[in-house]
RNA sequence: UAAGUAAGACAAAUGAUCGCGGCCGCGGUGAAGACCGCGGGUGAGGAAAGUCCGGGCUUCACAGGGCAGGAUGCCGGAUAACGUCCGGUGGAGGUGACUCCAAGGCCAGUGCAACAGAAAUAUACCGCCACACAGCUUUGGCUGCGGUGAAAAGUCCGCUCUGCGGAUUUUUCCGAUUAUCUGUCCUUUGGACAGACGAUCUGGUAAGGGUGGAAAGGCAGCUUAAGAGACUACCGUCCGUCCGGUAACGGGCGGAGCCAUGUAAACCCCAUCCGAAGCAAGACCAAACAGAAAGCGACAGGCUUGCCCGGCCUGCUUUCAGGUGGGUCGCUCGACGCGGCUGGCAACAGCCGUGCUAGAUAGAUGAUCAUUCAAGACAUAACCCGGCUUACCGUUUUGCUUACAGG
């Protein structure tokens, strides 16, 4: 990714869910902390309620991919942790895509595009 | 053709766009570690799973001995090894192809065996039979039953103990049944009802008996009062011997009338095997750093496999404070895959040719769109192999069996 890299670090994870403001919905919940650097990190956690390994690695791809192609949208300089609810191990892509950009239009760190 | 059985193979496919991890090449930036761009090629499974066995590898330990502990358990072979595989033996199931088996030893010892049943490792409760006795009799014989009954007395046991409850024995009473007799009724053999009278001891037996996983080999005969391996034939068991087989075992012959249930996935006995921990193993490089206090102490402490003997080492332990938790290797060429030949029934082994087929480190295989179909199950490598077990939508190949039809 571009512009980005990820979050790796238990104690990364745990300084944003202390600090970092939080939204859900239905099949995430998001954590957003500013970092005051240059880029954005991203954290995705999936724990094994969610499903086995399989299903942990889908529903990980499904919002990397989802975030990475709408990378260009979001501001820079913020730490953000995705975490994947029991309800995400059944839908597809673009169910995923739409509730991570609600909450990212919830915390308001995307660019609305007037036009 | 259908059903089945055994052994395999595959695990949605194709295209376009975007994206990710290694590797190779080229180019650029930089002192370097590296970073960036472009191109090429490559990138999860039959179970990658469970982590249940076995081995390689690594570190630690290791003179040695003993005791524990664990695993396996018909025989032979294969293998690096195995609890795996192959071939056989025995047993069980199936018409069959074939499948399944924790398949040493209860004649070493100990334990357990609920319920049911008369009786559970030994039993006479019923039954059958005999002698005697009693009753009746047509002089042939027939019958001799036993109740969650009542009362009294005795014995034993339990409890909340000067009583209560339970079990059992004896006596008396009551009742039912049966044989005989009498009376009444019904059409007869005969039956029904009412009344009268009488009514047990001893021994033999293991054939039969609603139980049970198991009842002192099975079955048939002979014998007998009734019966019984008491005796006999066959089958089974045990012992001996001969033959075949490497062996498990099989077959033949002879003998013993057969002293005795099940359970060893109960303890246990016997035989064989087993040092421990695991890639967060471990090796190297770089960076950083700071010690202090208390306690114990050579009759101590630590390491030695769980324990002991024995052996080795000399400081050790706790608390507080602080630093690092970065990189490289291990890391994929291997008991490897494919093909052929040879040996072997086979598992497998040897030789030749050929191929290189993930190596991440918070962890790479995804997304979108389109088309097709049988509509996509289970499930994501993490040091590597050999197995086992479990999950699974389906597709398909070959051999064989049974049934039906045709030739």
């Amino acid at each position: 990714m571009k512009f980005s890299e990820s979050l790796k670090k238990n104690h990364q994870f745990q300084f944003v869910y202390r600090n970092g403001n939080s939204y859900a919905n239905k099949y995430l919940v998001m954590y957003v902390k500013e970092n005051g650097t240059e880029g954005n990190r991203i954290g995705i956690s999936v724990s094994r309620k969610v499903g086995n390994s399989v299903v942990r690695h889908r529903v990980t791809r499904l919002v990397r991919e989802s975030y990475r192609l709408h990378e260009a949208i979001f501001n820079s300089g913020l730490d953000i942790v995705i975490v994947a609810r029991k309800n995400a191990a059944s839908v597809g892509f673009h169910e995923i895509e739409s509730a991570l950009l609600h909450l990212a239009k919830l915390h308001q760190i995307i660019k609305v595009y007037i036009y």
